[in-house]
DNA sequence: TGCTGTGAAAACTTTCACAGCC
DNA sequence: GGCTGTGAAAGTTTTCACAGCA
């Protein structure tokens, strides 16, 4: 598509496939360690290599910000550095609340490629009145109360959720009415948000089952069980689940997330 | 990404879809849920909803694991969880390391989700000395330098990186070397690996990058319609129920709507 | 009647391969 | 010669829509 008529990449030909933008900062971390050792000029090849992609797929992606590089030579690494981090918004700063200060969360606070990259810690909270004051990564805690008041003071409009799963949809809700609008979400549960809020979520669970599902390819190449167990005599319908039929979301590219409705 | 080379043309491979291997974890989670309500059958817009997904792809998730619904009804929980689980290998026991014990080591320790799912965590390795035998989530720490001993004697085939960037590709060769075929890379780096090892990655960074591409996107358009910064403080606790639908990107509606990319 | 299972269409993503510029 | 940028082909995933069975 996009026929001819490309001659600005100006900044108004959005359109950006998602499976790019998911690459995105793939690109930008190999570039910044380019960048760190004075590399000038770096050819797609070598891109690709350092960010684990192939690298027509890398110039496919490139192409649709622009016409970045240089033929014969390669891309500018400084160059690229800035243009991928405008285009992911990482020249602007933003503030970012943690919720829930268990080991997961006191891991995200001290992540350095927190600060490196845009993001900044601007609250930890939890509910425990016992860790209010307490310092994590350098940055005290603060309580749940008061959750409100600091996302509407710092204009936090990214939280991150690592309490357990059982309270993570009421710290969403709070998140979104007090003006939160993206989600990182690392409690195993599906959240459901209003719409225009968007939730990314991270299941280590999920990852090993996935990788058990290959793990268990490789072993048994010999289909040796195969029969499963006997079905099972029809019972009746049973207790409505309280559905709310009616939504169902989707999108997402490599791994799958997708937010929806929850029973109650 | 998996990386799995899994090219099967040979004898009567089922071949499911990648996409599908990647959402099975998902249904296992809701079904789980189901079943410990003792609901005994569920239909496809049902599970779907809790989910997270629409019910046309989960049917045809499901049409890849064979037919295991009744037309009319639906699908019986306590079959599904069974079918699911043994097509993830779930029926059997992974013996897991998780080599790096700082906060995010110990969080994945300390995991639920770890145990409940098949998977059992044979040994926390960390290469300070000053934490061997430091009891983690109930784990005796042990040296790195016992890493291969440890993989030998319980068999371990799935490994998780939980260190500092700039070891995770020793840690990797090593583990590797010993023995392990699948790894859980949680390293900020791009690791690699000889063919048949399967790796994937969690980044947290690469999350929140994600998010604020499509944060700068919500705070760029605005043709007039869009909940304007919710700038009510203190919000009440109450759980928005009405207006709740399922949370999408910022893009996307309700139905067959336009998906595609918003012009920004 | 209600809901699964599934071909077929549509949408999206990756890969190929080469024209075009340095 | 070397390497980017990109149409077009190939492959994958999602969605539609409905036949068919309990």
């Amino acid at each position: 598509m996009a026929t001819g008529r490309t001659h600005r990449p100006a900044t108004r030909s959005r359109g950006i496939p998602e499976a790019t933008v998911a690459r995105l900062p793939l690109y930008l971390r190999a570039l910044t360690a380019l960048s760190e050792r004075s590399v000038p000029t770096v050819s797609s090849e070598e891109l690709a290599a350092a960010a684990g992609v192939n690298s027509a797929k890398l110039r496919k992606d490139f192409s649709y910000l622009g016409s970045y590089g240089t033929r014969g030579v390669g891309y500018d690494v400084e160059y690229l550095v800035y243009q991928i981090s405008r285009e992911l918004g990482l020249t602007q700063d933003w503030p970012v609340v943690i919720v829930g200060i268990g080991n997961l969360g006191a891991a995200l606070a001290g992540y350095g490629g927190f600060a490196s990259r845009g993001f900044r810690v601007a609250a930890l909270i939890d509910a425990d009145p016992a860790m209010t004051g307490k310092p994590v990564a350098g940055i005290p805690v603060q309580h749940s109360d008061d959750l409100e008041k600091i996302i509407a003071e710092d204009g936090v409009s990214i939280g991150v959720i690592a309490t357990p799963a059982g309270v993570a949809q009421a710290v969403c809700d709070r998140l979104v009415a007090a003006g939160v609008t993206s989600i990182l979400n690392f409690a195993p549960t599906v959240l459901s948000v209003p719409d225009g809020v968007d939730v990314r979520k991270v299941d280590l669970s999920i990852e090993l089952q996935i990788l058990a599902f290959h793990e268990q390819r490789k072993a048994g190449e010999e289909p040796g069980d195969e029969q499963p167990a006997p079905p099972q005599a029809a019972a009746p319908v049973a207790p409505p689940v309280a559905t709310r039929t009616t939504a169902e979301g989707g999108r997402k590219g490599p791994d799958g997330d997708v937010p929806a409705v929850m029973p109650a």
